[in-house]
DNA sequence: GTGCTACCGTTATATAGTAACGGACTGCCC
DNA sequence: GGGCAGTCCGTTACTATATAACGGTAGCAC
C-alpha cells in the first residue's frame, strides 16, 4: 500500500489520511503526485488552519525552489478532491476529517461542512451538522436560488478556553 | 434632518438609508462624519458588493488623496456599527438591508445573516432566517462552542440566470 | 495653557493570490 | 523512430487585499 504497510492499525493518524486520499485520488482517476502528497501531510500535520505562506514556508524545507504557484497549484488540487476546506475567514486550509471515515458516500468534493473557530486558541473544528444543512437548503430554496456551495463558519469561543474564562 | 428633509416619503433609497445610518449612530453615541458617509454612500448605490479597493477608485473622485486606510477604517466604523457586511467569499463589502426596517430592535452590530450570491450575475441576497440561525446555534451548542459570529455564505444561481440556463 | 481623545492624511509594508512562459515527462498515434 | 497532446511543475513577474506606523489637526476637559 501508500506508505508499505499492510493495514491501518498502529499508523499514526497522518499517514492513515494519507493512505486514504491516495486511495480516494486513485477512485478519481486522480493523481497524488509526491508534491501533493508533501503539501496535504503539511496540512494534516498542523492543529490549526494553515495559511497558503505558512505552508510554503513549511514546503522549502523539502523544496527549496518551492515558490507561491507551487503551493497553491497543490492546494487547488486537494480542494478539488475534497481532501481539504479551505476557511474563509483565515484564508487558511485545513483537512477535511471525514477523509478516510469510510462512510462509503464518494462526495468527490464539496461535502456539506461547518466550522466552529475558537478565537482564543485558534482550533477550528469541522461539523457536518445535517439539521444545519438542512435549514440552509430551505431557506436558499424559498428565495428562489439554486445552491452549489456553502460556507459556514462560526467565530466563537471552544469548550476549554469559554470554561477557563467565562 | 440629517438630508434635510423631515419625513422619509419621495426620498432616494439610498438617501433613507443615509438618514437611518445617522439616526443608528445618534443613539449609539457613534460619528457618521462626512468621510464614513461618503463611503456608505458608495456601498448602498453599488447594486453588487464592492471591494475595498473599488469603494477606493470610487472614493477619489472626490477625495484624491484618499488611500487604503482611509476606505479601510471607514470600512471597519460601518461594520462595528452593523451598518454594512463583508461577504468572506468575495473580500467584499454590502450594506445591511436591516437598517432603516425600523425593526426596533437595536442590534448595534451582527445580527444573524446569510448570504445568497449568484456565480452568474453577482447578485447578492442578505437572508435573516431563523431557522438557519436557530439549527446553527443548536449545533454550535452541541460541540461545545460559545458563538459569537456566523459567516453563513451560499454560492449559486439566482432565480433569473437558474431560469435562463437551467 | 496642558493633556487627552478621535479622526484622518500619508508613506511604507505585509499578506494573499494569479498570469504567463517554458521545460520535463508521459502516453499515444502514425 | 518522429510528432503531438496532456499533465505536472519550476520560475519570474505581477495583481489584489490588508495593515503598521507616524504625524497633524480639531475638540474638549481641566
Ligand atoms: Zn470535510
Ligand atoms: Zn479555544
Ligand atoms: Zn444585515
Ligand atoms: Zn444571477
Amino acid at each position: 500500500m501508500a506508505s508499505g504497510q499492510g493495514s491501518a492499525e498502529g499508523m499514526p493518524p497522518v499517514a492513515r489520511a494519507l493512505d486514504a486520499a491516495e486511495a480516494r485520488c486513485l477512485r478519481a482517476g486522480a493523481q497524488l503526485t509526491e508534491l501533493r502528497r508533501q503539501v496535504l501531510a503539511l496540512v494534516l500535520e498542523s492543529e490549526q488552519p494553515l495559511g497558503a505562506y505558512a505552508l510554503l514556508d513549511k514546503l522549502k524545507a523539502k523544496r527549496p525552489g518551492a515558490a507561491p504557484p507551487t503551493v497553491y497549484r497543490a492546494l487547488d488540487f486537494l480542494l478539488e478532491q475534497g481532501l481539504i476546506h479551505k476557511v474563509e475567514r483565515l484564508n487558511a486550509f485545513i483537512g477535511c476529517v471525514e477523509v478516510g471515515h469510510a462512510h462509503g458516500h464518494d462526495h468527490h468534493h464539496a461535502h456539506p461542512h461547518q466550522f466552529l473557530i475558537c478565537r482564543e486558541c485558534g482550533m477550528t473544528l469541522e461539523l457536518s451538522d445535517h439539521a444545519v444543512a438542512h435549514a440552509l437548503e430551505e431557506a436558499v430554496a424559498r428565495a428562489g436560488f439554486r445552491m452549489s456551495r456553502a460556507t459556514v463558519e462560526v467565530e466563537g469561543l471552544c469548550a476549554a478556553c469559554a470554561g477557563g474564562a467565562s
